[in-house]
DNA sequence: CCCGTCCTTTGGTCTAGTCCAAACGAGGGC
DNA sequence: GCCCTCGTTTGGACTAGACCAAAGGACGGG
């Protein structure tokens, strides 16, 4: 049986003006249909087949998978096939560790670190630390993991002169804001986050088990302690597929 | 000058183990080059152009190009050219009203309504603003402005039954939240928001001046009352390649 | 001098096919 | 019985080219 995805008279406008469609949003919006009666885990029909029974080619088909995959509607893997994903995670941004908030949600927390070195602060590093160009600045590179699962990748830069030997105390501690509370009696208690859309680079891919040019979340943070002195600055890349912020928000003061 | 963009070997293995980066990859990065030392608003060279000079198909081509649109690099025109971007605005997440927001960052706020409404709650929307499945709801989609670019498509569900001609009363006041202060003297003291990755329908893409497939973020509003009564449910989408979200953060109250 | 027409240029969509790489099962050798 | 090999199936990357649609300049008529 085969089912043409084409209008009637295969134009592409819609009803609206200026409302094109593009014959693979179509196919796109048909293969999201099938996703809905199937649950997560099943099998999609195979990529040729699809581009047959739509009577389409397959680079629009995989044009449309690629959409879904990257919307986090699908999975695919080379030589198996197609598959239905799983929701979204949530990950709530608040002013804890890593740790402490996927504990929060009933997930296993995990961290893989990937490099932890010493670099010298450029002039923006300089600037989000108040230190000077060239100083010297510990970068902690971390894979987070969520109940096995790739989340993240979490780039942290501190001052290497206000924090020394800190590589050493994160061997000993549950989590890197532990160890600046018990060994630097630093408390974080004000952050600014910035948020927005990125794609994977290969790296990212890599690490994250997805797909390079797919969707990704930027998280950077910047912490500051109880003087308003900057602590850290985070750079976080999060599986846009997976993952979705959550914030509680409060009335301005005023 | 013809500069082939392949490896020597034309594989498509980089060092890393995994770490593939396919051509359209490179290309992507030596275009983005190319951007660096132009200014925005400078015209690139033409996809075919591109693709002879870098010793590729134009498929690649529009690959790369597709990515640095999405990522808010570059911009494209039917039947003008392609160029480079300007740099993304920012959006702070507070509890405050579009109109207020802009003002504080220098931005001249504006709003078309796009359709204004009453609809019957679904289940989704029942549980959300805490009334019956079938209630009447009053359902405001507006595409916001900022400076006269398009920002986000803004669609606000209130209770028709709590805020009865509420409609009318938002044409006499400068904005949503206004109107509930002075008519009904409901003040917002709390929300919850989601922030997550999407792509842009053919609608959205008319609306937001972008194109079909690329990123977008979806942010959803839930705001309460003083009586941490439900009081509206907004689902906003933002052209991701020309915004980014600002929050900040204080310590969670423990 | 103004305005329409036409043509060129530029991006937008889609096709049909090639070749590669990962997964995996069938079969044969040991 | 176990393991290796090989072939099939599946997704991944890329090409070359067709045709469409918007923009805008060249050119000519009025």
């Amino acid at each position: 049986m085969t089912t043409d995805v084409s209008g009637a008279r295969n134009d592409t406008r819609a009803t609206g003006p200026g409302a094109r469609v593009p014959k693979y949003y179509r196919v796109k919006q048909r293969v999201l249909e099938m996703t809905q009666s199937r649950t997560p885990g099943a099998r999609m029909p195979a990529e040729r087949l699809l581009a047959l029974e739509l009577n389409t080619s397959r680079t629009t088909v995989r044009r449309a998978l690629q959409e879904l995959v990257g919307e986090g509607r699908l999975d695919r893997m080379q030589g198996k096939g197609t598959f239905v994903a799983r929701p979204k995670l949530s990950r709530t941004l608040q002013l804890m560790s890593h740790t402490e908030d996927m504990h929060a949600q009933g997930l296993a927390p995990a961290s893989r670190t990937l490099d932890i070195r010493h670099i010298e602060a450029d002039d923006k590093l300089a600037q989000l630390l108040d230190i000077d160009v060239g100083d010297r600045v510990l970068r902690i590179e971390r894979l987070r993991l969520a109940s096995g699962e790739p989340m993240a990748i979490e780039t942290s830069h501190l001052s290497a002169r206000r924090f020394p030997a800190l590589a050493a105390s994160l061997a000993t501690h549950r989590s890197l804001y532990t160890a600046l509370a018990e060994v630097y009696g630093v408390h974080l208690t004000e952050a600014q986050e910035v948020i927005e859309t990125s794609l994977a680079t290969p790296r990212d891919a890599t690490l994250l088990a997805t797909e390079v040019g797919h969707p990704v979340l930027l998280l950077c943070r910047h912490s500051q302690d109880a003087h308003g002195a900057p602590v850290e600055w985070v750079r976080s890349v999060y599986r846009g597929s997976r993952y979705k912020f959550v914030v509680n928000l409060k009335p301005p003061p005023d």
